[in-house]
DNA sequence: CGACGCCGGGCAATCGATTACCTCGCGGCG
DNA sequence: CGCCGCGAGGTAATCGATTGCCCGGCGTCG
């Protein structure tokens, strides 16, 4: 466990510790007989440099943090890959934290994080409000984007979903098969995605003439848990509505099994569609028609803003809103 | 982005760093008056330590790393999830890296959480032999333990499932149902739990006289795509076996898709199982039978056996092979 | 032939926090 | 009254790598 410093090396060569750091990053010209016999005696001693020193003294760790509401969301976990994915060709390495939807958890990793010196910020954010003082002030602190949802009055880039124009595809796919009358099962108003959702589903539904059902509007968490608990209610309900629009693919994947569990023939009686289009999204039962969200594209320009805000200081903010695309499949009739 | 030091909040107190440093740290005794002036002063001066520079002088990072081979198989994120939660209550954080099953990526993960100084490694490794060079490594360094799979030849403690006991809970539960032949579809044998899997398999398939079908060993890799393919291999053959057994759920998953494409009906014609129990085994169609993985059990292990070996040099290695539990669903006619 | 520039390489400061060791002052005890 | 012990707090070394500045030597050019 003892570990060999940059000082061994060099009393080995016979050299002094800057050439050795020299040799080793090919900062400075060294020679080339020099260099080689510094590798050598690193490679025969087992050196490697130690990351916290370097760390401290160039103030940067190539290393960029990413916080997430929850990793065991295939959403997020397919953003978490894209954007490592992004970051590897820049040779530079994720630190990922889930804050498990809680502010306070929150707050704690994005302390953390810039503790640790990360040279930037990945994040998405767990609420609309209660996450902006944490955000904010990592914001102030170094370069931070956030993803997917975004917390107001923060002065950072976001990129993420069209979230209105996905719900203006799912609902004229609904209305091509003729429905009259839609519940919107979501999670709490409390994140800047969801409100923007709702906001579209009232707006492109009213539009469409597609009323929503008493009692229709229900909002939780995103989880199969909370798709199964709204859809039991509905079920409890004096009657079911042509179609039940839901803010992700969890939620959906809940509902489903809740109306096979209860007899309901998806899409015979009824109509479920998704959001986000997870991999299991195709597997449940009927497979599930939701929009596919660009997470690629998302991660890729995420880590895009995040090498822009590193270099130059003061930018405009960009805001992105990606275009979503309609995955049809069996619950709606696809 | 200026951060500030220590070296500010003493000037502003009027003391010497050591004793801000003292101060909030706890670490010895500083007159009450004093640390909360020091409190003040690093409240409004909006201070937080560097934990670089902490680090370095006290070589700790209160951070454990885990590398695991993918970030979107839900087993993982489970097990990711419950390393995480079980650092918490010793206030450590977790650094999380997926190795993407290559061993090259894995192996630098490896390097950048040494040189990272991490406490210790939680580390599921890719591949049983190919692996070995950069965890023996990484395991002379600093604590590690492996998690389901194992590499061998590596003094580590492992933690995992009883994959013998597994394979037997599943044949004798589809011998129950009266299976005659059986099919396996796995991931190559490049891991340990992979070699167990099948040769549980092989065991108490033979002992309780079901028979492997004609080309039924099926060896690609962990995913849903495999899973698909393997089965379009057997709808292929002359003839379905009895029962297709399952490496991991997303394989299962895969060919129960198949199945319902190809109009095989499980469990009428078919029954299928899977492993691990993950959260959507239970809302594909049909829901799946699988073996539930202790995946919290282990994690808590895993991190106890951190812990330590941290704090006691030498000790005999443990091996953790935690016992799974059955989960009868539909697709075996549950 | 002298001066200048360039190149390889060394010295030592530096990053920011922690901590071993020291000092100072005060109270108690022989 | 002198000495000791103890608690509060300061001084400065330390962690390990990086890098600005400097030096000596050699090649080149006027």
């Amino acid at each position: 466990m003892a570990r060999v410093t940059i000082r061994e090396v060099a009393a080995r060569v016979g050299v002094s510790t800057a050439t050795v750091s020299r040799a080793l990053s090919g900062a400075k010209r060294v020679s080339p007989a020099v260099v080689e016999q510094v590798r050598q005696a690193a490679e025969e001693l087992g050196y490697s440099a130690n990351g916290i020193a370097s760390a401290l003294r160039r103030s940067r760790t190539d290393t960029v943090g990413m916080v997430v509401p929850s990793i065991t969301n295939p959403f997020f976990t397919s953003l978490v890959e894209g954007v490592e994915h992004a970051l590897q060709d820049s040779g530079r390495q994720l630190f990922l934290c889930s804050s498990r939807s809680d502010p306070a958890l929150e707050a704690q990793r994005l302390r953390s994080l810039v503790a640790r010196q990360v040279d930037g910020i990945v994040i998405s954010p767990v609420h609309g409000t209660e996450s902006t003082g944490a955000v904010s002030w990592a914001a102030g602190e170094l370069p931070l984007v956030q993803v997917d949802r975004y917390v107001t009055g923060v002065e950072s880039d976001w990129v993420g979903v069209d979230d209105d124009a996905a719900l203006r595809l799912l609902l004229e796919h609904l209305a091509e098969r003729g429905v009259r009358t839609a519940a919107f099962v979501s999670s709490e108003l409390t994140s800047s995605s969801t409100e923007l959702r709702v906001a579209g589903f009232q707006e492109h539904s009213a539009r469409l003439g597609i009323g929503l059902a008493p009692g229709g509007m229900l909002l939780g968490e995103y989880s199969i848990e909370w798709g199964r608990e709204a859809m039991q209610r509905l079920l409890a309900g004096p009657s079911l509505p042509d179609a039940v629009t839901c803010a992700d693919d969890l939620i959906a994947l809940g509902v489903l099994q809740t109306c096979a569990a209860g007899g309901v023939r998806v899409p015979d009686d009824l109509l479920v569609t998704g959001f986000d289009d997870i991999p299991f999204a195709a597997l449940s039962d009927p497979p599930l028609t939701t929009v596919r969200q660009p997470q690629v594209e998302i991660a890729a320009e995420a880590v895009r803003l995040l090498a822009d805000a590193e270099r130059a200081g003061e930018r405009p903010l960009s805001r992105l809103a990606l275009q979503p695309s309609l995955v049809v499949r069996a619950s709606t009739g696809g």
